[in-house]
DNA sequence: CGCCGGTTTGAAGAATTTCAAAGGGAGTGG
DNA sequence: CCACTCCCTTTGAAATTCTTCAAACCGGCG
C-alpha cells in the first residue's frame, strides 16, 4: 500500500502508526525517509537508562523489550512489553529525563531517530505528530489497564490478561502464526512485570498450560483456547485503541 | 505574574502548566481566553464515563476527582486523583473514545473547554501544544509509579507513598499550609487505588497514626514526619518532573 | 432520635511469598 | 563428544501478608 517496499526498516513503524490511525503516502514517505542509526544488542542490555537525557528516539524493529524501574531494595518493576514497529521512550521528545530504563529481554534489532528529526517532522506534518501523541497517549492506556492488572486481578488472571495483551498486539503487527507468539520471556521476567514471585508465575504457568489454554516450547507461546483465555484474564482489547480496521 | 488576576478561573491551570514548562505573556492570555463553562458538582458524579466520546476537556478548578475503571465483578481501580489546575482527561483530545471513567471524589468545581478551542490554541502556539503533551507523558509517569506501588511496595509504603505524592502535587500549586493538605478521601477510595481492602486501609493508617507520621482530622490531612514519611514509602519526586523551579 | 456512611475491631481463611533444594537443557570448553 | 556450567524451571513446605466475614462503633444530619 505505502511507497516503501516492506523491506524498509521501518516498515513496521509505518504499519503500526497506520494502525492507530489514517496515514497518507506523503506523510508515510516522511517517515520513510526519516535518518535512523539501526544496531543490534543482545538480551538484558539496557538501551536508555532511568536519568539519562537522550536526544533521540528507539524504534523497535526486532526482538522484544521492557520498561522498569528498580524499586526499594533491588526489586524490579516491568511497566511495559514493546514488540517490533513500538517506539519505547517516545516521552523523551518532551520528558528530557528518563525516569525509567529501557532494557532488551531478547536479542533486538534497534532503530536510533533524532529528537531534531521528529521535531522536524511534526511541525511539517502535525497530523502525523497528532499520531505520535496518539501513541504515547495509548501507551497510558495500557498503564492503567496493568494497574487494573496487578491491583484488582488475581495471579492466574493477570497471567493469562498479559498474555491476551501481547497476542493482541502481535496480532496487529502480523507476528501471530496459527495462534503462535513469540514468547522469549523468562518467568522472572513475567514476575517483574506482575508483581509475583518466580514461583508463583511457575504454579501459574503450570496451570495455565494443565487448563489446555496455552503452550509453550522453544520460546514461542500457543495460544490454545483464545476464548477462555480473555475469559479467565478478563480481557478486552479496548484499552488498546485499535482503530476499527 | 501574568497578565490576568489570581481570581480567574483559568488561573491555576496557568500555574499548574508553568509549573511543568516555561510560559510566555502571550501563551499565558491565550489560555485565559479560552473558552469554557464552569460547573460545580457533589462528591461520587460521574464527569465523563468509559465509551463516552467527550468534545471538551475537563479543567479542575476546586475539589478532587479521580480516574477509575471497574474490573471482573465489580471491584473499582482508581488510576489517579486530579487536584485543581489539573486536566484529567486531556487524553480525549486525541483517543476518542474513553476507555475509563472520570469522577469527582469531593464537591468540585470544573472548567469545561472545548476541543475545538484546544486544537486552535495548539496550532496558534505549538510550545503550548507541546506543554500540553508533556502533560500526559507526565500522567504516564505517575501511572507508572503506582504500577510499582502496587506491585512491589508493601501496604505500609503504598500508602505512604500515596501520601508523599498528594502532599508534593498539592504544595506544587500552593494548597498547602504548615503540612496540612485536604484530605477528602474514605479508606474505601484509598483501597480502591492501592489494590487493598478496606479492612487493611483502615490498619495501616492506625498504623501511620501510631508512628506519629500523619494526623487526620476534619477532611484533612497533616504530615507530621515528611523525611519518615517519604522514607518509608520510598518516595522520590522526580517521577512528578517538576520543573527546577 | 434514628439513620447512614464511614471507621474500627476480631478472628478465620486464602493467596502469595520466602526459603531451600533439586531437576532440566542448551551452550562451551576440554 | 562428553562433561561442566549457567540459567531457568520446577517442587515442597513453612511463613506472611492481606482478604473476607461479621459485627460494633461513631459522628453528623435530617
Amino acid at each position: 500500500l505505502h511507497v516503501q517496499p516492506e523491506t524498509h526498516p521501518l516498515s513496521n513503524l509505518v504499519r503500526k502508526l497506520s494502525a492507530i490511525g489514517p496515514l497518507s503516502e506523503e506523510e508515510a514517505a516522511h517517515i520513510y525517509g526519516l535518518p535512523a542509526i539501526v544496531r543490534d544488542f543482545r538480551a538484558g542490555h539496557d538501551l536508555v537508562r532511568e536519568g539519562d537525557t537522550p536526544s533521540q528516539a528507539c524504534v523497535m524493529l526486532e526482538g522484544l523489550s521492557c520498561r522498569f524501574k528498580i524499586v526499594g531494595e533491588g526489586a524490579k518493576q516491568v511497566f511495559s512489553y514493546h514488540i517490533p514497529g513500538d517506539i519505547p521512550d517516545l516521552q523523551s521528545l518532551h520528558i528530557s529525563s528518563m525516569d525509567h530504563t529501557l532494557g532488551t529481554l531478547a536479542p533486538s534489532k534497534v532503530a536510533f531517530v533524532p529528537h531534531r528529526a521528529l521535531r522536524n517532522m511534526i511541525v511539517a506534518h502535525p497530523r502525523l505528530g497528532g499520531l505520535l501523541w496518539r501513541d504515547t497517549l495509548v501507551d497510558g492506556s495500557i498503564f492503567r489497564e496493568w494497574l487494573c492488572n496487578i491491583g484488582r486481578r488475581s495471579a492466574l488472571a493477570r497471567i493469562a490478561h498479559m498474555i491476551c495483551e501481547l497476542h493482541a498486539r502481535y496480532d496487529k503487527v502480523g507476528m501471530v502464526e496459527a495462534g503462535t507468539i513469540p514468547f522469549p520471556l523468562t518467568q522472572a521476567n513475567l514476575g517483574d512485570a506482575q508483581g509475583l514471585s518466580v514461583v508463583h508465575v511457575n504454579r501459574v504457568m503450570r496451570e495455565l498450560k494443565a487448563r489446555r489454554l496455552i503452550s509453550v516450547s522453544a520460546r514461542q507461546l500457543t495460544v490454545l483456547d483464545w476464548e477462555a483465555l480473555t475469559d479467565l484474564g478478563d480481557f478486552d482489547p479496548a484499552y488498546l485503541h485499535f482503530t476499527s480496521t
